[in-house]
DNA sequence: GCACCTCGTGAAAGTAAGTTTCATCCGTGG
DNA sequence: CCACGGATGAAACTTACTTTCACGAGGTGC
């Protein structure tokens, strides 16, 4: 039977629209119309049922049929699927995002969740990229074995000091944060030889959080720092320093990817200790998370 | 009030997969099993029929459909096309990462940190997409106008709460957090019409913040909600719901994107409100960068 | 402890979508 | 004027999708 120009099946992802619109001369009178429409509008193809995309060609399914058949499909729900993959992968628009910038003043909320979520995505991703994983083993290492873990921070990174404290404490390793300078101090003090003081500083240049660590190191403690600022201040007073990639540098944006930046450098951290360890963290983790658990509401779902 | 907190079923493109993770616990088992295989793996759900995909979940075709349903979706072939869309806009991630799931045992820091950033900025990034700028606005008009702003988080989203706080303090707002939940609900009973209260919950099932955000919701104040989780408890009792969408489930992973993901949220509703009087906003931030000043140290470099 | 709900579930019936078959139409060349 | 062959759509057919319904588990109130 005429089992006319079958062409070769384009089993490859992509190109099939160019694929239809390059054999559209070669098809019948009816296919073309078909064919047009898909052309033109792929994702609204992909919408249409056979019989609705039939009528709307002014033929039939059973030319449709045929349709997906000469271009190399096994029939229409093939297609139909294909034709939603392109039209998805197609619509890319990059629209110019304000880059580390600041928010246009006539800016609205769809176009400032834009933004941010932008920068804070890049700071993670640069962040993690211009890590050094050697000095994070390093610290890693040094965490895992302190006796005790101090850990400083002001204002915002005050948060991270304070999240990276909970979680290694959930792990089972002694840590501690101060809210407080005049306790940090007293803590960083008592510190000595075989264990370790992180402080976290966006500026790098906290003077409270440079003071305490210099205390620590002072006391033999291994010292730690995490800033954005590779040649602050706070790398001074540090035996390993850790930095994070956030671009802002207008006070105006409120540090806000930087705290990401610092919290993903401390996940990395925390991961890695847990790691070391991986059945006591496991266990630990476990025992923790029963212990909040009659804290919890039990799914009394909705309707 | 069950009525109070849609859904928003994400209308956009993207975002199809992400939102059904969110949706998972709240579904029955069987469509569990039906979720997980769509999550899974998108782009082969959408090459099967739905019989195929029942058998696979090992389960009936009709629970296929009320699955669809469930996530929003009119029927089985809708999704079906969906997903191909979204299989496709997913770039393959260089390597063969875990996405949202665990560390590999044998892995090294730098597959570690490489595998953290990736789910971060992914949680980040699709966290916006699924934000419904509508919803936003009038959680930031509300604390435009608050009389009073309250925000309520226990453990790792209590971090996330106090940053909320201190970043509207900063601009001159009268928030609060705090740590208690005795505290808490002493505060919430003296909210009253005109003040609002924001609870922070990546499970939506943590009691203290529910109940305290209820106490706040009966004294007239308006209730938001910000979970990873559309219909989870704490959405019963709010006014607005804001969703986060970390993939992560498992607590071994102990909640790290979803953190990043309810910064990014809270650093939209600030700027947000900040844009709103930008001229004061902005003296804030000058004057209280300025009081921090004498507590960082100038830059004396390192050799 | 019983009656009664409600909810999750799959079997089966029902409907719609996709596919095949086949008769018709129409132009072409004998 | 009559085969002939390809294009086409109506209709038969098959498969996929959707709805309905009844059963059973787990809870709730009496």
């Amino acid at each position: 039977m005429a089992k006319s120009a079958k062409i070769s099946a384009s089993h490859e992802t992509g190109g099939l629209i160019v694929h239809i619109s390059g054999l559209l001369p070669s098809l019948s009178p009816a296919e073309q119309r078909v064919a047009r429409l898909v052309v033109a509008d792929p994702a609204d193809a992909a919408r249409r049922t056979i019989t609705d995309l039939a009528t709307a060609a002014e033929t039939s399914e059973a030319t449709v049929i045929r349709f997906c058949r000469s271009v190399g499909m096994d029939g229409y729900p093939q297609l139909r699927i294909r034709l939603a993959a392109e039209a998805a992968r197609r619509v890319e628009p990059p629209d110019a995002r304000v880059v580390g910038g600041d928010i246009p003043p006539g800016a609205d909320l769809a176009q400032i969740i834009a933004t941010i979520a932008f920068n804070d995505a890049r700071a993670v991703e640069e962040t993690a990229e211009q890590l050094d994983p050697a000095v994070c083993e390093q610290v890693v290492e040094a965490i895992g074995n302190a006796g005790r873990i101090d850990i400083y921070g002001a204002g915002a990174s005050g948060f991270v000091a304070s999240d990276f404290q909970q979680k290694l404490h959930r792990i089972g390793r002694t840590a501690f944060y101060f809210p407080d300078v005049h306790t940090a101090l007293t803590s960083a003090a008592l510190l000595g030889r075989g264990d370790i003081a992180v402080g976290i500083s966006h500026t790098g240049t906290t003077s409270d959080v440079i003071e305490v660590l210099e205390q620590a190191r002072s006391r033999g403690a291994v010292t730690v720092a995490l800033t954005n600022f590779p040649r602050s201040p706070i790398t001074e007073v540090a035996d390993h320093v850790l930095t994070t990639a956030a671009r802002e540098t207008t006070y105006r944006s409120g540090a806000m990817a930087s705290r990401l930046a610092q919290l993903t450098v401390v996940d990395c951290l925390f991961v890695g200790v847990a790691a070391r360890n991986r059945a006591r963290a496991r266990k630990a983790l476990e025992v923790t998370a029963e212990a909040v658990q009659q804290h919890r509401v039990t799914n009394r779902r909705k309707a």
